[in-house]
DNA sequence: ATAAATATGCGAATGAGTTGCATATGCAGT
DNA sequence: ACTGCATATGCAACTCATTCGCATATTTAT
């Protein structure tokens, strides 16, 4: 447990918007102002390693990423804005496995991102 | 119309499997031996904005393409084999407009990969 | 405190995809 | 078919996110 990992956590706890390396390196800056960004990305692939992050590609180049922990749940990306919004829903995890089933295989993983605009 | 987009429309006629620009590249040379990746990529790009192509991101650092006619479908990767089954499903595409209108969107687009292993 | 193990910073390397530019090609219009 | 011009191509150089090598610094086990 290092002194860039820790920056490294605490700028990751604070952020609330599935940063990327890029943003998590300047946020970590705070804690430990001579971090380097290859640490940033060599402690991020070995958080999610280790299971204790998830990393997102939103389709923007740059990975982004988020604490694993909470209930699983998928994203809605705001076309408009960028914005990623949680969600979770039920019936949707049944069906998945549901239909992973029906094809003959044991769900293990997913990935799914609806990309929308606002209502109207 | 070139000679080196028809060699990069026939390798996609002739592709079953979802190919990567490389794959393309080798594919293509058969009909045209001197054709260059650049121009794959251009070609590529410039058909997925046509709306010909599909362009997708299986999670192995190349962009992975179909074209882009058959009914809207999802792909389940198989762990074990690298292989991309699709699969449609009714009540799947009517539950995720739904639930982008519950939380206030329009759908506008989606992205959904189950990746499994074959069963027992 | 010391040594062995591991992590860091830096800059160089990678690899997919893009781009600048000079040349070649396709496609009117004749 | 022929000329002109717009567009596409090949090549090599470039970008950009991410990874790596390596010498040094920091941790951790002793």
């Amino acid at each position: 447990m290092t002194t860039a990992r820790r920056a490294i956590l605490k700028a990751l706890e604070n952020s609330e918007d599935h940063p990327d390396a890029l943003m998590l390196h300047d946020r970590a800056k705070e804690f430990d102002p001579t971090i380097a960004q290859a640490t940033v990305y060599r402690t991020m692939r070995l958080l999610e390693q280790e299971g204790l992050v998830e990393k997102h590609d939103f389709g923007n180049g740059r990975a982004r990423y988020e604490e694993a922990e909470k209930e699983q749940h998928d994203h809605l990306i705001n076309l408009s804005t960028g914005e990623i919004i949680e969600f979770h829903d039920t019936d949707l995890e049944a069906l998945k496995i549901e239909i992973a089933k029906r094809l003959g295989f044991d769900l293990k993983d997913h990935r799914l991102e609806l990309y929308g605009v606002p209502k109207e």
